[in-house]
RNA sequence: GGAAAGGUGGCAGAGUGGUCGAAUGCGCUCGCUUGGAAAGCGAGUAUACGGCAACGUAUCGCAGGUUCAAAUCCUGUCCUUUCCGCCA
């Protein structure tokens, strides 16, 4: 959600929305605000006079019990004129928030405006593996290695699901041993999130109401009537959950930043069907993600931007995988993000991946689960100082660290070999149990 | 899942229709006192919105209702605690 008061006041802020954005009807929201603050400003005009009424009335009520009577005549039509504000009050405020929940936000400088096209490589590591024979494909190395078994997993569960088994499972966990282990050193705060969220949280995170056809919602039992505010959703990523770690709370600007990371399953409709190109697990309806997430003082989102930027940079290089970082244009991210950017791991057979999206929501997030930060100030004036506190929203920001689903098939192509093997990068040994390389059975 | 009790400011805790944005205590801030500290004394101390300001309005878990007037009465709901049941 964006601040109205900068769409008004701020005419930078008003360009750079529209130009992101152009068809927004921005003189509308701005009438019906405009409307809002009389009609608000009526109705407290009316408050305070039954205010005064109604006490007068009590005074009344021990000297002039008629004169008190007919004040209570009068304070009824003040109280019936009252309840007629109030709601129109409530339609023009249904109407600016159903407007502005649609405005996206506001890019921040740098970011270039376009679609895809118009996403930059802001930064290439490590070197494209070249084969001096035909390489195979991530389907065919982890079928052959036995690491996944697609076809038990479409039984059990449909389309969408696989089975990690055997060292698949363990190369699973052993990227989740690795993330967990440099988040942790980075001084990031583990959270294991339930999976299960309500409502609420789906809102707060912006998810909801638009993209509630995109996650799994669970009841119990059968034949109850699906209520969506009372059923719970699967997490289609553990920044659902963390963004509302803190929602509704006031953080004192000396606690900032919060850094966490959070560790979930990720469970998503991905409606439509499979090409191609996302054959095996680079896309599914459950897959494992690590997640960091920060809350932070308005003036720092930029900084930890580049930190987790670097963070999921490092996570990769980590590894050993070709890949390049891109700034996204503004048309390409998210609604709800001020600026992104992607890292996209080099899987042979496919392209470029996405396996981490770094994004800035600067206060968007944090108004829509109304996360605040008191920042104390002092203020001088003729040498005498001050400390003022003060209050506002909170930026946070989130970036996967990392998706394990497309790192295993960028594994496997990348460090295969010509008799069907794949070296597993150093950095996991540790965690696989005495294997370092995957060989076919 | 069943039963009971309860949700009030940073915390504890009073308040059962008007004098309540809310006693009192603790905490915190400033000042006095002191060589310094403690104690003591005095003043202050919730948040949001609108307004240059004076000030106004709203908020006692949340949502409705009754009333001229609601922290207080009524209904619903969520949460917490305790007891019982069930259970990985």
């Amino acid at each position: 959600m964006i601040d109205i008061n900068q769409l008004k006041n701020n005419e930078q802020f008003r360009a750079r929305l529209l130009e992101r954005a152009p068809d927004l009807d921005v003189t509308k929201v701005l009438e019906l605000d405009d409307n809002l603050r009389k009609e608000r400003q009526k109705n407290e005009n009316l408050r305070s006079e039954r205010n005064v009424g109604t006490a007068k009335i009590a005074e009344l009520m021990k000297t002039d019990k008629i004169r008190a009577s007919k004040l209570v005549l009068d304070m009824k039509v003040v109280g019936a004129k009252i309840e007629l504000g109030d709601r129109k009050i409530a339609k023009l405020e249904n109407q600016i928030f159903d407007m502005l929940a649609k405005f996206p936000n506001v890019p921040s400088s740098g970011v270039v405006m376009g679609y895809k096209e118009a996403n930059k490589v802001v930064g290439s590591f490590g070197k494209k593996p070249e084969f001096t024979f035909k390489p195979k494909d991530h389907v065919e190395l982890c079928t052959s290695l036995g690491l996944i078994d697609y076809e038990r997993g479409t039984r059990m569960s449909g389309s969408g699901h696989w089975v990690y088994i055997g060292s698949g499972a363990m190369l699973e966990w052993a990227l989740l041993n690795y993330f967990v282990d440099f988040h942790t050193k980075n001084g990031y705060k583990f959270v294991m999130p339930p999976h299960l969220l309500n409502y609420e949280s789906g809102y707060a995170a912006g998810q909801f109401p638009r993209f509630m056809d995109d996650v799994f919602f669970v009841q119990r039992g059968q034949g109850t009537k699906f209520d969506p505010k009372a059923a719970k959703f699967l997490a289609p990523t553990s920044e659902t959950a963390l963004i509302n770690m803190h929602r509704g709370e006031t953080i004192p600007g000396d606690q900032m930043p919060i850094k966490y990371f959070g560790y979930s399953p990720c469970y998503r409709g991905e409606p439509g069907g499979y090409g191609a190109s996302e054959r095996g697990t680079i896309r599914g309806h459950q897959f494992n993600k690590v997640e960091m997430f920060i809350f932070c003082n308005p003036d720092e989102s930029t900084m930890f931007f580049d930190e987790l930027v670097k963070n999921a940079e490092e996570l990769i290089s980590g590894l050993g995988l070709h890949f390049n970082t891109v700034a996204l244009a503004a048309g390409d991210m998210s609604a709800a993000m001020s600026k992104t950017c992607d890292t996209e791991v080099w899987i042979p057979s496919l392209g470029y991946k996405e396996v981490s999206s770094i994004s800035n929501a600067i206060c968007y997030q944090a108004r829509r689960a109304n996360v605040r930060t008191k920042i104390a100030q002092h203020e001088c004036s003729d040498g005498v100082c001050r400390k003022v506190v003060k209050t506002d929203y909170a930026h946070t920001l989130n970036a996967s660290g990392l998706a394990t689903s497309r790192l295993i098939p960028a594994i496997v192509e990348q460090f295969q070999n010509e008799d069907g093997s794949v070296d597993i990068p150093p950095v996991l040994h540790k965690y696989m149990h005495g294997i370092t390389k995957l060989t076919p059975q």
